[in-house]
This record gives C-alpha cells, sequence and structure tokens, in this order.
DNA sequence: GCCAACGTTGGC
DNA sequence: GCCAACGTTGGC
C-alpha cells in the first residue's frame, strides 16, 4: 500500500530543478533518529512524497517524488570528506539511512502560506509550530488536497 | 538576524 | 538517569 510522505530539501542545497536534471538521488544527509527511522522501517518502494523547499522565501512544495530505492546506509556518514560525516558511522553500524528517489511530477508552486490558509489541511504536521522532522507521514487526504493545490487532476503516479 | 522549538551532548 | 548547555532548524 502506498505511503505518504513529505521531504524537505533547502533550494540552495538540493533544488527540484537539480533532482529533474539527476533523474533520481540518494537521500543523504538525514541526521535525525525519528527521520532515519520512517526511511529505515516505512518507506516502501513506490510510496509517494511531497517535494518540499525549505529555509527559502517562500517555502513552498515543488513537487511529487518517487520512493525508487528503499532504505540503505548512508555513505556519506563515513566519509570524512563530506559535510554530513559522522565519526561515530562503521560499516558495521552505518547508523546514517537514505533512501532512493526519483520526480515524478512538477507542481505549480504551493507555498507555506497558502497551507496555513487552507482548512482542509488542519493538522497536517508540515504546519504545526516547531515541526522540524525532515521526513514526515502526510495522510493520505492532505496529500491528494496539496496535489490539487498545485494543479493536479487526479493522483500523480 | 531573531528566536522558538526541539534534539543532542556530556558532566555529575 | 537527570538536566543544563549548546547546536540546529527554519519560519518570520
Amino acid at each position: 500500500m502506498t505511503r505518504y510522505w513529505l521531504m524537505k530539501s533547502e533550494p540552495h542545497v538540493y533544488p527540484w530543478e537539480l533532482l529533474v536534471e539527476d533523474g533520481s538521488t540518494h537521500w543523504d544527509g538525514v541526521r535525525n533518529y525519528q527521520a532515519r527511522n520512517l526511511m529505515r522501517d516505512e518507506m516502501k518502494i513506490g510510496d509517494l512524497a511531497l517535494f518540499y523547499h525549505s529555509n527559502c522565501k517562500p517555502p513552498h512544495v515543488a513537487g511529487v517524488v518517487r520512493v525508487c530505492r528503499e532504505g540503505y546506509p548512508d555513505h556519506t556518514a563515513q566519509d570524512p570528506e563530506s559535510n554530513y560525516f559522522d565519526p561515530k558511522a562503521t560499516p558495521e553500524n552505518p547508523r546514517w539511512i537514505m533512501v532512493d528517489i526519483e520526480p515524478v511530477t512538477e507542481l505549480d508552486t504551493v507555498e507555506l502560506s497558502e497551507l496555513r490558509a487552507n482548512p482542509k489541511l488542519e493538522g497536517m504536521p508540515l504546519l504545526r509550530r516547531g515541526q522540524r522532522l525532515s521526513v514526515q507521514p502526510v495522510p493520505k487526504e492532505h496529500f491528494e488536497i496539496v496535489c490539487r493545490m498545485g494543479g493536479l487532476v487526479g493522483m500523480p503516479g
């Protein structure tokens, strides 16, 4: 059964346009246990996610992506040259996990303020104060509503 | 640039 | 195992 997610990326680090150019990418650099556990235990091939640009003006949803490889060790944790290096990560205990994602469809930009203004999205985790989780589940109903706000007719994929 | 929220670290 | 200090996230 397909699950639905939201994944944050800072556009100056890895924007939607680059994902489209790359065709797919390792979702590396997640260094939060809750997010890691979701990727390790819950994310399955074929799951869909809203690709959200954070830490930019205005923050917004840019597109829909699909999980195309399930959780496996994030090798950047073992690379001393990487920004995401973690000295506690080893081949025996890689500690951090990533998935691969690929673009499904671009959306008309849906700004955070528009999400907040939509009463049907009340309770969506992203909109909660202090919500920092970079990988978070999204109820199917909310996912559909956001896709529609982004100009999609019907569900992606 | 500010700062609230929250996660991690490390001394005890 | 507690908790203060510190670091990060990310909207504003």
